[in-house]
DNA sequence: TACATACATGAACAAAATTAATCGATAGAT
DNA sequence: ATCTATCGATTAATTTTGTTCATGTATGTA
């Protein structure tokens, strides 16, 4: 394995020098490297010819390093236990215990759920590193294609060739309205008692947004004002000053109630149901890291 | 060359992997590796195989490093320059460029003399550096020969197989008095002349001080006193204030009778004639920084 | 002087890495 | 849609390299 003609320094040449270094001599040096003295002769001359300096004075029957030899060690001692802790970092990449896991969000209710399961998670895998990445050129599919992402967070899973995707949360899209809304004590709500609302939602378009798709257009209904923002708190905090009214998970709601003065309103007499799904490519199903994460978003859509 | 059965990763795979990321394919790295196709698609696959981790994906015809590939082009990217330094640095070592050239002293003005030629000396040869060591177990010959030393600087050469000896310097070893000292005017003094008088030399053993060995020992004599003095400055400062006199080379004299009020004087009728000495190991004799310390050492001495 | 120990050497052998030839897949051009 | 150039993978043959074995030489020691 010459590669260059120029590379003469292998790996092989500094574990020798280390080792003669510490075992004093040759001979020793071959049995820790599990090698015949004979060996170890050969390689060192050829290294010697080919460097063109001597590494070791010969004194009868001592090695000591020469100049050459004495920074040769330096450079052993310094590259190899950098080569060895790499061998090591690998060896956990293998055994799957160490990895970065990509998340791509399409959603922002997905945002809010995996913020809830990722501290369990870090501490279950220490080694595993956590990024988030929310927007995609080619959308969250092609990110994942692209390998720009492992997992995909969102609400549209799509059954396709090399991709599977797993429900990991259900929930309840409700509309959301402040104190002392008119619609605030009805049980539901119909699309035409929105037609003089003010609806306010993430910055999406709106064949994205549940509202729209599954709830207004349907009944061919619009709100009088649409107003978009990019935080859930402000928005809580908007309906909760009587500005408008907003469509968000129940459990974000509920959740939320204490801090602000905001009630769920059922969509419809039916309610709107959704779900969240995680997807990976099938190619990566061996990875057990991944495999963990999945297993245990999937934990906690039983525990509620 | 397989040294360990653990070791894995060798120097020629961080250089595939490094070639690959700059060059894009595995194609173009051949080539810029002076490699085929296949070499590096054989050796790439066995890595993977042997690391248990795949490096890049496999995609159509174009590679894309996996995170395990990422990581080990940070690796490469870290340790491929300083292997290259390395064998850039032995190649200098190998021609004689650079190196390190540790004197052994032997003798006070041996110091004084090698400090006015250190300096033009390392002007002329910028990749060599000095080292100046003054004590030695087994004396300056021993430390020769235990390579602690690579040049011994002393008065007294020991031709020795093994050992070449070289005079580089020729001086006349005198009297130092003080302003108002009674032999100031003399154009030499004589033993009897300083049994009276304070003796100060460098703290080393008698028989090593030129003004025993070949003045005072010979003719029977003694001073009345014999104080020991480390330094040449502090020496000096006690003869001008006259309270001793010292025997030193003239030209050191001379050089600080500006600084001191000092004078030589002739140390018997023919006074005492000594020369320094360089030796070094016949092995040695290749080293061409080492043979041009000698040469320069040389050349100052013609001029002087 | 004999003996043990350490490194060097040459020839034979074993184990690699490399090449050549070829295949299948793919992206871009016509 | 088809053609073509290009890329990586594969297989088998070849070449190179590394290793061992047996032996030699030098050196320090009982």
């Amino acid at each position: 394995m010459y590669v260059f003609a120029m590379a003469i320094l292998e790996r092989a040449h500094l574990e020798i020098i280390r080792a003669v270094d510490q075992q004093g001599s040759l001979t020793a040096a071959a049995e820790t490297l599990h090698l015949t003295q004979s060996a170890l002769s050969h390689t060192a001359r050829k290294l010697e010819d080919q460097l063109g300096v001597a590494i070791w004075h010969r004194e009868g029957r001592s090695l000591r390093p020469t100049q050459a030899g004495a920074y040769l060690l330096s450079v052993a001692n310094r590259l190899l236990p950098q080569l060895d802790q790499a061998e090591a970092l690998l060896r956990q990449f293998a055994n799957g215990e160490r990895g970065v896991l990509r998340f791509g969000m399409e959603c922002h209710p997905c945002y809010q759920w995996l913020l809830k399961i990722v501290s369990p998670y870090l501490a279950a895998w220490p080694a595993v590193d956590v990024d988030v990445k929310q927007k995609f050129q080619f959308g969250g599919i092609g990110a994942l294609f692209n390998y720009e992402i492992d997992l995909l967070v969102t609400p549209d899973p799509l059954y396709k060739a090399g991709l599977t995707f797993t429900p990991v949360f259900d929930y309840e899209q409700v509309l959301v309205v402040g104190p002392g809304h008119p619609l605030r004590q009805c049980a539901f709500v119909q699309p035409k008692q929105l037609s003089d609302e003010t609806l306010i939602t993430y910055p999406v378009e709106i064949d994205r947004l549940d509202v729209y798709t599954r709830f207004l257009t349907p009944a061919g209904v619009s709100p009088r004002h649409h107003k978009t923002i990019e935080t859930t708190d402000i928005m809580l905090q908007m309906v909760a000053s009587g500005r408008g009214v907003a469509a968000l998970p129940r459990w974000l709601v509920e959740e939320q109630s204490a801090k602000f003065d905001v009630a769920p309103v059922k969509l419809g007499r039916r309610g709107v149901d959704k779900q969240i799904f995680v997807g990976y490519r099938e190619a990566d199903a061996g990875i057990n890291y991944l495999q963990a994460f999945v297993e245990l978003a999937r934990s906690y859509r039983q525990s509620q």
